[in-house]
Order: structure tokens, then C-alpha cells, then sequence
DNA sequence: CCTCTCATGTAAGACGTTACATGATTCA
DNA sequence: TGAATCATGTAACGTCTTACATGAGAGG
């Protein structure tokens, strides 16, 4: 359980509350993480119980009661011990895009373009943005900075990848 | 399920097996893929019974018997509909490294550094490997072919971005 | 008044992984 | 004899996504 640890992580730099977790989850940190409350709740919930965690509910004036989070020395102990551990497997990179593209032989050369224009926008604008939050993770650790490097070199290679196929599949006859 | 349009994509080149399915699937195609025979072999039995596959018993001499798939005008049918349907959301990319990496800010430098060179070596045998295997992949369509090229392009940048890391991380003090 | 953002949660189902169980042949 | 490759499958368990349900305040 990944999340478990994502979360253990976050709580080192302050406390939070759910709606918090994922926006950092999801903006800040990796840029290759999507999570959903279905995921964060019980998460927090069950590691609560767990011990990891304490929570105190917070009454806000403007807003909703939000529920704060923070790890405990147990949590910590946890995840040091999770963080010194060798990482398991590899990467996993899956695409729905890619997928079919794989099998792109097997139906019109003009929507593959067509697809394929879709994603350079895409990936266009994703870019853009990457590249408009770089500065405020500069300021960050190391480690987020290289992180957020990283998200953008994938990026810039995706794009270069994309439009180099766009030019070798118009050049195909058939 | 984007195993079931994987499957119908690979039965248009010619039937298959489940073993063959699972060994296409993460040899040939993609690169990124890891399927196990916990998702293909019901896949192929509920695709059947949907009338996307027929299926004929192979007894052999040398080996096991098989159980040949076949696609259905239906199942063809299918695969087209899903082709030249727009993909849905965006790629995914999750890496237990990569979730690490992320928070070495708690975690000792020495160790990060040795988590990283032993990436580096993942991914040097990981390149080796897919350039190996280029020219078969640039014999088959440009569709398969560019996707080789990806994985290849995916592992230079994470070498390029690793070796980076390694020395940032060492150049700081702390 | 309507929509957006903030905020928390649950339930059902889809999807994926791991472990187990079986068994023949080939090669060292 | 023992390991590797070929071959098929199931059961249990985890994880993830989707949809639903609720509700307050802010701003147009």
C-alpha cells in the first residue's frame, strides 16, 4: 500500500487534513500520482486505528470542519523503516493512448494523426504548466526539485517522441 | 478492461494461446506492460463466452495441450469500435523508486545514493536489452516500431536524469 | 439562484496481484 | 534427480475507480 506511506510522508512536513493529501498528492508532488478520496479516507481512518496517526477536528468559520492529521513517533518509525527499504519491482507506465496505439495497423492512418494531435495539445499544455511551477519547487528540497525535473524532461520527451511519429506515419504510404 | 482490447489486438496477427498472450504482452508490445495469467486466462474464457473468441483444443506431442483463440467478426468488430474511440485520461506512472525519492529530504543521504546507483544498473540492463531487440521491432509497422523507440528514449532520459541526481545529491552539504 | 471551492465520507464493483495446484517434456 | 520451459487454471486478497450522498460559504 503505497498511499500509506505517500500520506506518512506528507504528515513529516506538517499537519493535514484529507482534502489537503490529495492536492498535494496530486499538484505537488510527483506529478504522477492520481488518488481519489475513495482512496484517502479510509487510508486515514485506518491508520489511526493503526497508531500512526492522531486526528483533532478543527471548526472553521468559512469553511467546513476539517479533520487534522498527524503522525505519531510510531508512524515515523514506520515510515523511516519503509523509506530505508529496497524498492520493490519497476516502474509502471500505462497509457490508454499508447495501447492503441500499438495497434494502430489495424485502423485508419488518419485518425491515428488525429489522435496523435490530440496528445501533443495535451501534453502542450501540461508542459506549460510543469514549467510555470518549477520555480516554486526549486525552493524545495532537493529531492521534490529533481522530482519536478523529472516530470518535465518526461514531457518534453513525450512531445519530441509524439511529433517525430506524426512525421513518420504521414511519410508511410498504405 | 484494456487487457480484453490487448488480447483482441494480438489475435489480429494470428491465434494464440494464453502463455503466448502473457509472453507478447510483456516481451513484444509496449514495454510497459505486466500482465499474469490471473487476468488472461478469465479473460479469455468470458471473451469466449461473449462471442468475441472461439476457441479449439490443440493436443502436441512435444509440450501440453493448448487451447487456440481465435477473433470473431464480433470480436473484430469490438477492437474497431475501441480503436477509433478517444482514449481516456492520461498516462499513468508509478514507481515505488520514484514515491521514495520523493521524501529522501527524511532520510539519509548515503542511503538515496545508493538507491540510485542501484536504479542506474536496473536501467543500463534494461537498455541493453531493448536496444538489443530494436531491429526485430523495426521490421514489423511503423506503429509497433515507434513504440519500441519510446521505451528506448523512456530509459536514456532516466539514465540522463539519474546520473544527474547522483551528482546533485552529492554535491550537497548536509 | 447557481456554481465553485472546500470538506468528508461510503458502497459497489472493476481490476490486479500472489499464491497455490497440476502436469508433461527437455536438458544437464 | 532436479531444474527449466511449456501450459492451464482458481481462490483469496488487495487496490483503485466510480458513483452516490451531504453540506456550508463565496462570488457572480
Amino acid at each position: 500500500m503505497s498511499v500509506k506511506y505517500a500520506i506518512l510522508g506528507l504528515l513529516h512536513y506538517k499537519d493535514m487534513h484529507g482534502y489537503r493529501v490529495k492536492e498535494l498528492l496530486e499538484s505537488n508532488f510527483g506529478n504522477m500520482w492520481t488518488v481519489n478520496y475513495g482512496q484517502i479516507y479510509p487510508a486515514l481512518s485506518k491508520m489511526r486505528e493503526e497508531g500512526l496517526l492522531t486526528m483533532s477536528e478543527v471548526a472553521q468559520t468559512d469553511a467546513p470542519a476539517k479533520k487534522l492529521y498527524s503522525i505519531t513517533p510510531k508512524g515515523k518509525k514506520a515510515f523511516s523503516k519503509w523509506l530505508n527499504s529496497s524498492p520493490e519491482k519497476g516502474l509502471i507506465m500505462r497509457d490508454p493512448f499508447l495501447l492503441r496505439m500499438t495497434f494502430f495497423n489495424f485502423g485508419k492512418k488518419e485518425r491515428a494523426l488525429d489522435i496523435i494531435a490530440e496528445q501533443i495539445d495535451l501534453y502542450e499544455a501540461q508542459l506549460k504548466l510543469r514549467t510555470e511551477n518549477m520555480p516554486k519547487r526549486k525552493q524545495q528540497d532537493v529531492y521534490v526539485h529533481l522530482l519536478a525535473d523529472l516530470g518535465v524532461n518526461l514531457n518534453k520527451m513525450m512531445l519530441d517522441w509524439l511529433k517525430r511519429a506524426e512525421k513518420e506515419i504521414a511519410a508511410e504510404e498504405k
